[in-house]
DNA sequence: CTTGACGGCTAATTCGAATTAGCTTACAAT
DNA sequence: ATTGTAAGCTAATTCGAATTAGCCGTCAAG
């Protein structure tokens, strides 16, 4: 990796570790192994380095829209793939869902930051809500239409249901980008949270008692 | 309110809205009516404001404990009231829990500066996942699992079942901090989602396809 | 009536962090 | 070989925001 994604790929660390304001561009130089005026020889200054980082993020999610995307063609897509779908397959789109946003690193320190910097400007703010609570809902609730009108699960309200699925998830989400510690719990908690969502809204079966 | 308070009360709406470091003492000032030296005269310096914030804010934690308090002890008390509860009372515990955390403008304004601020001590995010988090999920697990007890509600597995309450609460409040004008959208997803909630889990009874 | 402390003001001062100036080396292209 | 440019460095410089100095009016207590 060269000097000036170096520089973005530290930046973007301590941004999402102590905010834009604290870090110093002295702090990211260090990072990369520079002095801070060589930092002005990759970009005009330390906003421009902020700028670019959220360049970057957006190239990469439309870069990546093969992985797990997020965007209503494609989970009409996905959707065939989901229309009888087991319990265990329904677990995996969770656990997908969840570790996806959890463990790539950029998009992890991305989201950090967003939620530290959605003042910076309201754009940030309104990125973060779509990437993390409409977005996903809404391919979530593409998915799960289609689990009812195939007939595995079934409901009155997709909506209600769509946010019973996803909120959890956010919920372990948050939890984890505070507390990283608490992975091991919360992924052991989305499993039960996704056998119990599965039970809840399974057509026509009774609520089973024993294990 | 005298000028002390003053200062605390438009120092915590600007930090905020833009972040401990984005205010300047003199915005701070200038809202209290008075230039920015003058502010010396009541607080040490612009850390000694921010830290009388949190101060006043466990304070007032304590002083209210009365309302809707988030405690174990308490939670054994209240218990008693939901122990058979009806739907509408239900969505009313819910309401309450939402609109207690959504409109106090204190909790609002604080919330959002934890938010922000979580970075700026590990203590603030701490009081933020303990506020958030685990209180509410600690005392609205006590009164599931009363209702549980009490033959109301039936469930395997409370937790999860409190994950299933509280995260779609937990999101919509996310949501309209960051975007208040969806706040009647959010009341009405709220007690369908009540609603919802309370027909999945509801003893016995097998859910209904009607309005 | 005078004194002192409270709370305000304007005009410095300080200080730290961003940025610029100007020099140097490496090295690729002509 | 020469030249130009990229990328680094040290040593300024700038600049903005926090803080301090020092002055003034008010008012309550003695």
């Amino acid at each position: 990796m060269d000097t000036k994604h170096r520089i973005l790929d530290e930046a973007l660390t301590l941004f999402s570790e102590k905010g834009y304001a604290n870090v110093f561009v002295a702090d990211i130089a260090d990072r990369v192994g520079i002095k801070a005026p060589s930092l002005y020889k990759h970009y005009k200054n330390k906003q421009a380095i902020f700028d670019a980082i959220i360049e970057e993020m957006n190239r990469r999610f439309l870069e990546q829209a093969g992985a797990l995307q997020i965007n209503g063609t494609d989970a009409l897509v996905d959707a065939e793939i989901y229309k009888n779908i087991s319990e265990d397959q329904l677990i995996t789109l969770g656990k997908n869902l969840f570790l996806y946003f959890l463990h790539d690193e950029y998009t992890r320190r991305f989201r950090k930051m967003l939620t530290i910097e959605q003042f910076h400007d309201k754009k940030l703010s309104d990125v973060y809500m779509k990437k993390y609570v409409d977005d996903p809902l809404s391919y979530q609730g593409m998915l799960l239409e289609m689990m009812v009108s195939a007939g595995v699960l079934q409901t009155e309200n997709v909506e209600i249901m769509t946010l019973h699925f996803y909120a959890p998830i956010y919920m372990l989400l948050t939890i984890c980008d505070r507390e990283p510690e608490r992975e091991t719990e919360a992924l052991k908690t989305l499993e039960a949270h996704i056998r119990q969502f599965n039970r809840l809204y399974a057509r026509n079966e009774k609520k089973h008692s024993g294990q």
